[in-house]
Formats: C-alpha cells, structure tokens, sequence
DNA sequence: GGTTGGCAATAGTGATTAACTATACAACGT
DNA sequence: ACGTTGTATAGTTAATCACTATTGCCAACC
C-alpha cells in the first residue's frame, strides 16, 4: 500500500470510470487497475464492484476511500510544514550568551533580529561558557555567543568582533589623572573579579602578568555579576577590569565612577558565534551576525574575516 | 514520498541511530540512510543534523516527524477497517422484497438473520419487482427476493422455493364442499386480484386460462394488497387466490375463510434471489438464503439445485 | 443471433526504484 | 598515528511500476 495506490483509489471512487480516474491521476488505463486490484489483493477486501455499466464502490470500500482520503490529506500536511518550515529564518532559534555579554548586547541584538526575521524568535539562555558549550553540543541551543578561545569538537565558532578592555576605578582614584593604564599596574591594587567559572574572569588575569601568581590573587575580590562588581567599585571597594561594551556606555551617567583605556598594547577578547557544524539553519547564523554587528556596542571592532 | 520513507523517519527519530533504526525496519543502513536523504531532497529541508556523535532531529524534522505519525496511524486504520471488513456477514445488508412475500416472510426471516449474522443489519425495502429491479442494478439494493422469471442483464438469480397456489374462499361458500379446485373454475367467480404492478397478479393472471381474456377481467375486482383482499373475501366480495404462506396459516384463526388447494398440476411460484453478478458478499446472500429455507412458510417446497 | 462498442483485465516489456554488499570517508578517542 | 564508530557513497541486483497492445466480457443494437 503506497500513498500513489491511495491517490488512486480515491479518483476511482471519485470518477467511478477506471479511464477517467487514470486520466485525472495521469496514468493509463491498466496502471490503475492493476493497482487497485493489488490494493484489493493486500486488503483482501472487494473496493468496488465492476460491471460492464458501472463502477459501483462497496459499503468497506466506501470506508476504506474515506480513510484514505485522511491518510492523503494528512500526507499532503507534510509538505506544507516542510515549505514553511525550508526558511531558516522561520522558526525559534536557540541563542546562548555568555553572561558578560547579555545584559549589553542583547537589549540592542533582540530588536534588530526581530526586524530582520520577524518569524524567528529567540530562545535565550545566559550561562557560562562551559555550559553553553554543553547546551550546544546537546542541542539545547543552536547557536552560542562567547569568547575566543573556543575549540569543542563539531562545533565551529566565527569571530564576529573584538572588544577592548577597560579599568574601572571610583571617581577620584589616584590612576584618575592617567589617559591609559598599563596593564602591569593592576597588580597594585585590590581588583575585583567575577567568580570562577566567567570566562572574562580569566581573561582579565591573563592581562596583568603579576596577577596572575597564587599571591597576586590575596588582593582580589570575587563579585557575582560585571553590574554588581561596578557597583562594588563606585562604593570604593576596589577597582576592576570590564570589557568595553559594558564599561563605556556609563560614565557620563555615574559621577561615582571613571573609566580608563589601557596603555598599548590594548588587552581585548574576541568575541564569536559557534553552532554544531551541522547545523542547517546557517541563514540564521548569519542574521545574528549581523544583528550583533548593526548593535552599537561601545569601543568594539568588528572582525573581518 | 511513500509511506515505507516515513516508517524509517519515524523509526530514525526514535532511535537517533541509522544503524539501530534499519534494523528495527528490518533494512540495511544504507537503504535507510539513502531513504532519509531521499526525503530531505524532496521536502527541501534537512530533517536530522548527522555527526559523529549522534543523530539531532532538527526543529523542522520534528514537526515532520510528528506528522508522519499521524500519516502512519491514518494508514493502519485502513487495513484495521479492511480486516473488520473483510466479513461478508459484518455491515449492513440492503435487502429487497416483493410485496407478496414480505409480510410473511421477514417476520421469520429477520431473527433468523440475526441470529446467524449479528453483526448484519438488514435494511429492507417492500416495493414491485420492477422497482426492486431498478434498485439493485443501481446499488441501492444488495439482494432482493422475487418471483421468477427475473431475467436482468448483470444480474444472477438462485431459486428458493417453490410455493403452490391456494383459492381463498368465503365461509360457506359453494366450492368449500370440494376438496381440491380445477384452475379453470375461477373464470366463474368474482376474482379479487392485486392492482397492476404486482407480479403475483399476473401469475394468477396465467393460472386460468380463461380469465387472461380481456372480458374475463370484468369479473375481477383490484385490492392493494393480499391483506386488503383476504378482508374483501371475508366479507363475501369474491374469491381470491394466495401464495400458500398467505393462505395457509389462517384458516384455523379465521372462520370467515375457507382455504382450497388447487387441483393438479397444482400452480405454484418459484421464489428467488437474485443479486448483481458483481457483488461481492456471496457468504451474505448464503445467510439469506439459509435463514428463508429455515423459515416455517406454509406449503412451500425448497429448489435444490 | 451475430455483431459492435465500451470498458476493464491481462500479457509482455522497458524504465525506474529500492534493496542489498562492499567500501569509502569523517570524526573522535586512545 | 591508529583504531573505532557511524554515516555516506558505489555498484549491482531484484522488484516494482508504468507503459502499449491485446484479450475478454457484457450489454446493446441491427
């Protein structure tokens, strides 16, 4: 029994004329009756009754064409989900974010996604690297935005911008009166850092070379969120280091607080998409690419590649 | 699409495995493999994201999935409706009969059908022979029971029974001193007959001779049913002629009526089924035929052939 | 009563499809 | 680097499907 023998038995039953049922089905003559006679054969049942006058359909026959005419109906559902469903830009879309990344893009990339591809909302989870690395590899996302280095088997990733570190110190700090602070300098001071386990936690100490010593660590402090840190250093507790986009947007707004560039050699992270290589939807990928490009993140360059 | 690409759908989504899923359809993993893509080709859509790992059903394949379910269900109805189905004696029975014989018949012949067939609805029309005829040719009628001769094209015929012909007399009358009447005698009486369109009419018609002039018929008088005329000769109106399922099993009830076989040869109708050449419940028309023979009609003689 | 005409069934053939086995290829993990 | 696991591809065979041509069957008609 195929859905073609179906399709068959249902133009016989319409057209009650073998010729005229093949001809609608586009087939000969002999096509559908040998087919209907098969179908008949498997279901051990008579269809329709022959005669030289008429084709007469059975009263199972009658219920057997009307069952099949679902089967069809529900059949032809399929390809009208697959036509709605071949836009990659059709459907929800999984998107991890790294938690010093949300609260900054987000609020700009939700609204230019949306305009971009009205049909595809967005499924976000913020969590740490490691985590969205097993999210990704699950299935539970499809797409993550995190920092480079990022290497997972079939997972490729795509550098989409590069964002420059800044220092951030309460209003009035000795290093206020400094352009640009060197690196080296954050091992002076009590530096406040995201818990274990935030990438940019381990970014930040990867900059100051003193720092990163079991010693150097006596002078930090551990703060829960990049938000709750600044507000730790506009209280005086300490300085700390934060990536552009979330240092930049605020002084002007805090007088409690002054931001600094460093000294050349600017440290920075790269920041980049990564998806199982076998994800389909890379229509998709690329509207998010250019959603976090078109956001106006402070102090970031977009990577090239 | 056919339905055998869906059953490795569903069974690759289940089990996330080409391997594990050709097995449980009983194929090899190639032919599996080579199905899957087949649908992906055809619904331009990637219906399962392929790695090393394991096998992720994407968004889309899901929905698809979920639809092939219902697909592969609706289908299995049709070969459940098949099976039900495939008992003649299951589904209802478009049964017909003249309306001579119905009244006495169907009282006996339904429970026995139930009896035997209880899954077998009849559903029963009294009408002439020729509406009858008319009927079955167009399928509005399976079987009808009618007196022969019937000869249509497309349709087939099996004797019955035969029954003889009774005179029904008023109490008191004449002819009730003889023990048997000669056919020839009813041209010297009021004859009471069926209006036209009733085949027992004629058939009376036929037994004297004398009568099927055209003056013979002025001493007839029409009735609209065997019933009607049997009250018309209680009251002294004439005399008639019944089929012995008629005549027979009122005498005893009915002291206005004299009943009087015929002399020999006595007259007799052959009862018959007949049903199109093309109808396929021939273990229905057995059950039928079983249940009349099994009927206590009065005088009747079964045609084995 | 033979004949014709319409229609479904059958025969026979070719093309397509579906299945197999064997093997290649890709990706991890040791 | 190599082995393992798992899917894709190649190549072949068998089954199926669809075609044309023809037969067979009724019923209708001359």
């Amino acid at each position: 029994m195929t859905l073609t023998d179906l399709r068959y038995l249902v133009a016989l039953a319409r057209e009650r004329h073998f010729g005229h049922a093949a001809e609608r089905c586009n087939v000969s003559q002999p096509t559908l009756s040998v087919a209907i006679k098969k179908l008949e054969d498997e279901l051990a049942v008579t269809l329709f009754e022959r005669s030289a006058a008429d084709v007469k359909i059975t009263d199972i026959g009658a219920r057997i064409v009307a069952q099949a005419e679902k089967v069809l109906l529900e059949a032809g559902q399929i390809k009208e989900l697959a036509t709605a469903g071949r836009d990659p830009l059709s459907g929800p879309l999984k998107l991890g974010v790294i938690y010093t990344i949300g609260p900054y893009l987000l609020p700009h990339l939700i609204p230019r996604v949306h305009g971009a591809a009205p049909s595809m909302p967005l499924l976000i989870q913020e969590n740490y690297t490691a985590r969205l690395a097993e999210s990704l590899k699950r299935g539970d996302l499809d797409v993550i935005v995190v920092a480079l280095p990022f290497e997972e088997p079939g997972i490729v990733t795509q550098a989409v911008y590069d964002e420059p570190f800044r220092v951030l110190m309460p209003a009035g700090h000795a290093w206020e009166a400094d352009a640009a602070i060197p690196a080296a300098r954050l091992a002076e001071a009590p530096l406040l850092l995201l818990g274990a386990g935030n990438c940019f936690r381990d970014q930040v100490l990867e900059v100051c070379p003193l720092c990163r010593g079991g010693e150097g660590l006596q002078r930090t402090l551990e703060g829960s969120s990049l938000e709750t840190i600044r507000h730790m250093v506009a209280t005086g507790a300490g300085i700390t280091v934060l990536p552009s986009s979330a240092a930049d947007p605020l002084p002007e707004g805090n007088p409690l607080l002054t931001v600094r560039p460093f000294e050349a050699p600017e440290p920075f992270r790269r920041i980049a998409l990564a998806w199982r290589v076998t994800y389909p939807r890379s229509g998709a990928i690329d509207v998010i690419r250019a959603a976090i490009l078109g956001s106006p993140l402070q102090g970031v360059r977009p990577v090239t590649r």
